[in-house]
RNA sequence: GUGGGUGUAGCUCAGCUGGUUAGAGCGCCAGGUUGUGGCCCUGGAGGCCGUGGGUUCGAGUCCCAUCACUCACCCCA
């Protein structure tokens, strides 16, 4: 039998209302914060990921699904939102208008992965960007948007994790010092680490190895190598997140993957998750829109994995109360009477009510079970005994409750 | 990409050291109720036991491969 594809599912049923409640309540949060929505293509050049994203990141080397279309051009499907958003911004022009612009998206991105829970190779995102401002007010809006939406979800156990990863002015004379630190110390690093030494000497400083974290006890940290600007920013990225009582921990040995990150870079946490519990990654990203061809123009965003949160949400049992029972089933009890009984249907539905009725010629009782079981809330019954009184049964499922009715008294019942 | 676990009905799972027609609960369909859901009772449908190969008189059970899921890494959301 022929299955979806490896790391890709169906969401289907009572999982896609799960998924509209989320977006409904992301959606109604861009609002509140002036973000407003962009969808940009699910494939681009291989090119813009790139030199966004970084050709040293796992994300470019072993994970994103590049091919050629039938004229030869080198397409990747999107492994991340900001790039596409970000090209899509100079495309347009949009640094010629007023600054600061955001924006928000929601939408699937592919990453060639080894599956497992929290991590599809269709996996979906919903990110919020600003352009065009340098002000910690901006990064700072930017996590308080994620705190507001996991507080309006109804979480109360993540944490937020904050550091700087300096920019381009300090951050290379960081990295070949701890090189060069590592360097002496390679003997006892383990051999990811030795990689790393090359690809990003910052994750050495988090390795879970023992011997790795004895070698690099003494190592100095990112934050006494911050140039100025950097540090002024994220000291009042701090300060302002101690203004709104956003709690945090710096967490100096939080890096990011993606190469465009600069100053702050962030993640939410859902600890009651042990792996794949980075709900929400996010940072500043000032030099983005140079690296597309760009003027300088500051950058500063966020994406969340929609699935991780879902898993968060079923963990911590935060779905809404399941909807009460609602709609109309219009049970025909005589075939002779199904014209007459789709015209009701119909008239039902044009009053913007949900009505349904049976397909398969089944018994009245079995008719009033599937309504029960689909959650309708009324059965209105019209058979030839109804016929004859020029009557309907309308009962209340809920109740329990039944009543005769003409055709019109049911319409004008249910009219809102 | 590396290493481990698992794979039996639509769903959740049982099936002892290989031994006749592979089971349960839930769900689905029908009947008990000549028109009336839920609770209860009865019956029914539904499985090439993930797929392919091998060992054996005989494989759901053992071996190999493969695919998928899953866990730990790498990395990330």
């Amino acid at each position: 039998m022929k299955k979806a594809p490896r790391g890709t599912r169906d969401i289907l049923l009572q999982e896609a209302v799960k998924w509209q409640y989320l977006e409904e309540v992301f959606r109604e949060m861009c609002f509140k914060y002036n973000f407003t929505e962009i969808r940009t293509p699910i494939f681009e050049e291989s090119e813009l990921f790139v030199r966004s994203v970084g050709e040293a990141s796992d994300i470019i080397k072993k994970e994103m699904y590049v091919f050629k279309d039938r004229g030869g051009r080198e397409l990747a499907l999107r492994p991340e939102g900001t790039a596409g958003v970000t090209r899509a911004y100079l495309e347009h022009g949009l640094n010629h208008r007023a600054q600061p612009l955001k924006f928000f998206y929601f939408g699937p991105m592919f990453r060639y992965d080894r599956p497992q829970a929290g991590r599809q190779r269709q996996f979906y995102q919903m990110g919020i960007e600003t352009f065009g401002t340098e002000d910690p007010a901006a990064d700072v809006e930017i996590i308080k948007f994620t705190a507001d939406l996991f507080a309006k979800l109804g979480f109360e156990n993540l944490s937020l994790q904050i550091n700087s990863v300096g920019c381009p002015q300090c951050r290379p004379s960081f990295q070949d010092y701890l090189r060069n630190f590592a360097r002496e110390k390679e003997s006892s690093l383990c051999p990811d680490c030795r990689q790393r030494m090359q690809t990003n000497p910052l994750r050495i400083l988090d390795c879970k190895v023992l011997s790795c974290r004895e070698a690099m006890q003494d190592a100095p940290a990112l934050d006494s190598f911050l140039c100025p600007s950097c540090r002024e920013s994220f000291e009042m990225v701090l300060k302002l997140l101690q203004a709104l009582q956003i709690p945090y921990q710096v967490d100096p040995c939080l890096v990011r993957g993606l190469d465009y990150y600069t100053k702050t870079a962030f993640e939410f946490i859902f600890d009651a998750l042990d792996t794949q519990n980075s709900l929400v990654g996010g940072g500043r990203y000032d030099h983005l829109v140079e690296s597309c061809g760009g003027p300088y123009v500051p950058g500063v965003g966020m994406a969340a994995g929609v699935e991780r949160i879902l898993l968060a949400m079923e963990k911590e049992n935060l779905w809404p109360a399941e909807d009460a029972p609602d709609g109309i089933f219009l049970a025909i009890d005589d075939p002779g009477l199904r014209g007459e009984g789709l015209l009701l249907l119909y008239q039902l539905r044009a009053q913007g009510l949900k009505a349904e009725t049976d397909y398969l010629g089944r018994s009245l009782k079995a008719q009033m079970k599937y309504a029960h079981r689909h959650g309708f809330r009324y059965v209105v019954i019209l058979g030839k005994e109804e016929k004859l009184h020029k009557k309907l049964k309308l009962r209340d499922l809920l109740q329990g409750e039944q009543q005769e009715v003409s055709p019109a008294e049911l319409l004008k019942h249910f009219k809102s």
